[in-house]
RNA sequence: CGGGAAGUAGCGCAGUCUGGUUAGCGCGCAUGCUUCGGGAGCAUGAAGUCGGGGGUUCAAAUCCCCCCUUCCCGACCA
């Protein structure tokens, strides 16, 4: 490719639109245009990034034994009213009438569009197992679409379905894709880790996640530093504490007066006591009518623990008014005591202590004192807290810690959830009608390479990966109106073509910084630049984009180092 | 949906408070000359419904009202 007849649209200065790395680069670079908030234009070059890594997927799953292949982005309400999504999957789903009124949406996922497929075409135990995947475009209507392509409404997904006749071999094609999902993002060159997850509105009953590890990243991951243990921290168990209460020495109960302290800060500092000797108690609306959940001043309630325990779907926060409602106080005086009616729900943590500040369900009054389960009663005692630095790992006891990361994929085992639901069924040998074992597994292209740009860039722009970078080689001539420096980086350019390198010449006529500046931002992961000392004795420098290394070599043995270089990254 | 910020040339911004020549600057773009090892210099030029609608006024980018869009934080969410 020559820069001449390619379209490079790098721009000088950062994007007003833009904050995170990832996005400012992919903007300056020229790989992305916005067309409205969350929806993107791809450019040439963005292309062919996209290309590569989806190569790399496809190969993969492919060497996996799944099949391609493509299925609608515009779905009938139909199916998704029998799979119960169509109510539950809320607003993400883009809802929508055809001229004749019949209702669709936009395929946020395709769970119901394939398990329709296959209970239409496969009716044997012989025809399993199937695995079935497709690299196409979603469309969620987020809430708040930011940073660029990682979090966007209409993005590129690779989604793929497992069915299988029973459990054994629906988590063979499980632990295969989890195999490929290491494959994938080792050959993209990204520092990941998979780490247990929540399974969300997509449901079933396990997953795991592959997290790019980012400081910037969304999610926040939990892992020990002694077993293999990692989890998503919407998921993180905390492990069995020692619960010690000594109620020997308790105090008695007593009322304060805390006029207008309301948090949990306020109040420890008031009363002259640590925020752990502290009693948290949030009112959830559940479908089953309002729940208290209490934890430790310093700790967070963590709402997937708790839906998970209440086996539901959505909860959320009682607001002002129904607080008042139910506990006759304003908000930030709620607490366990005299609360009727209301399951009450305590983190693990509360089985120790004696000494607790609860609030007095009466403005501006707390109680100081407090044993929970002796002085109020606690309907059960869990883990519904989030894990934090310093707790105990579930599985070996020792201790976790937290970190940041992207996530890039998703497995999951889905069971027979949808197969049921849809009445997707198979015969087995022994002539029983049988529902498809289900799993699916989702990897967000366009977050790929943006998380791969978070993890792989410095002040001058992106350091692709070889995997998955535009170009493996630029050549630049420092100066295009010379005719013999363009001659040796015609002829260099041909002997890169005649040996596979994907290669782009900078016959442009720039100045060299320029030249170089671009190929830094865009990230090509080898420069090879011919300028005068080519021309007075043969000599060509290289530069490797990573490391910023420059190599000297002869015009005759640039090539052969260029592909040396690459290969030794190349996996 | 709550809080905050912003929409002026392709991109980045000034001008708005305090209404008043022809709406500016940098980058980019076009043409010419010189230059060419880390974003060159000079000259000339093209490019604007000042986010949209309404209002106030002799006069609106500037003041008032309504709306739209975008970004950030939160809530929410693969």
């Amino acid at each position: 490719m020559r820069y001449s007849q390619f379209l490079i649209t790098t721009l000088r200065d950062n994007p007003a639109e833009a904050e995170v790395m990832s996005h400012r680069l992919m903007v300056r670079s020229g790989m992305i245009r916005k067309l409205a908030a969350g929806i993107y234009s791809v450019l040439p070059l963005g292309q062919r990034v996209l290309h590569k890594t989806i190569s790399i997927i496809r190969e993969e799953m492919n060497r996996a034994g799944a099949l391609e292949i493509t299925l609608p982005i515009v779905q009938p309400a139909e199916l998704w009213l029998e799979s119960k999504r169509w109510n539950a999957y809320g607003k993400e789903l883009l809802r929508f009438k055809d001229r004749h009124d019949r209702n669709f949406c936009l395929g946020p996922t395709h769970e119901e569009v394939i398990t329709d497929l296959v209970r239409n075409t496969i009716s044997s135990y012989r025809q399993l197992p199937l695995n079935l995947y497709q690299i196409h475009t979603k469309f969620r209507d987020e809430i708040r679409p930011r940073f660029g392509v990682m979090r966007a409404r209409e993005f590129l997904m690779k989604d793929a379905y497992s069915f299988d006749r029973d459990e054994e071999n629906a988590e063979r094609s499980y632990q295969k894709m989890y195999q490929a999902y290491c494959a994938i993002f080792t050959r993209l060159g990204l520092t990941f880790r998979a780490v247990e997850a929540d399974t969300g509105p997509i449901g079933g009953s396990f997953s795991h996640e592959f997290m790019v590890l980012a400081e910037t990243g969304e999610d926040t991951i939990v892992s020990c530093t002694a077993c293999d243990y990692a989890a998503n921290l919407e998921k993180a168990e905390i492990g069995n504490e020692v619960f010690a209460r000594n109620t020997t020495s308790k105090k008695r109960m007593q009322r304060v007066h805390t006029p207008g302290k309301k948090t949990v800060e306020e109040v420890s500092r008031f009363l002259g006591v640590p925020p752990s000797t502290l009693i948290k108690t949030l009112i959830f609306e559940t479908p089953e009518g309002p729940i208290a959940a209490l934890v430790r001043g310093d700790h967070d309630v963590n709402e997937t623990k708790l839906k998970s325990i209440l086996k539901c779907a959505e909860i959320f926060l009682a607001d002002e008014d129904r607080i008042q409602e139910l506990t006759n106080a304003p908000r930030g005086f709620t607490g366990p005591l005299g609360l009727s009616g209301i399951r009450i729900i305590a983190d693990n943590a509360l089985r120790s202590g004696t000494d607790y500040v609860i609030g007095g369900n009466e403005q501006d009054v707390h109680i100081m004192h407090v044993c929970p389960d002796i002085d109020f009663h606690v309907d059960i005692f869990c883990d519904i807290r989030c894990a934090r630095d310093g707790d105990p790992c579930r599985r070996c006891g020792a201790r976790l810690k937290t970190s940041r990361g992207i996530e890039v994929g998703h497995i999951f085992k889905l069971g027979t959830k949808y197969s049921e639901a849809m009445h997707a069924t198979f015969l087995d040998e022994k002539g029983r009608e049988l529902p498809f074992v289900m799993g699916c597994y989702g990897i967000g292209v366009g977050r790929t390479v943006a998380a791969a740009i978070e993890q792989l860039h410095d002040e001058h722009g992106i350091i692709f990966p070889q995997s998955i970078a535009p170009f493996d080689l630029v050549i630049v001539p420092v100066n295009s109106k010379d005719a013999i420096q363009m001659r040796i980086a015609e002829d260099l350019y041909h002997e890169a073509q005649r040996a596979a390198i994907d290669v782009i010449l900078d016959d442009r006529d720039e100045r060299p910084g320029s030249k170089f500046a671009d190929a830094d931002l865009i990230g090509i992961p080898v420069r090879l630049t011919v300028g005068k000392y080519a021309v007075s004795d043969k000599s060509i420098d290289i530069k490797v984009r990573k490391t910023g290394a420059v190599h000297k070599v002869t015009v005759d043995n640039a090539i052969p180092f260029v592909i040396q270089q690459l290969n030794a990254e190349r996996l």
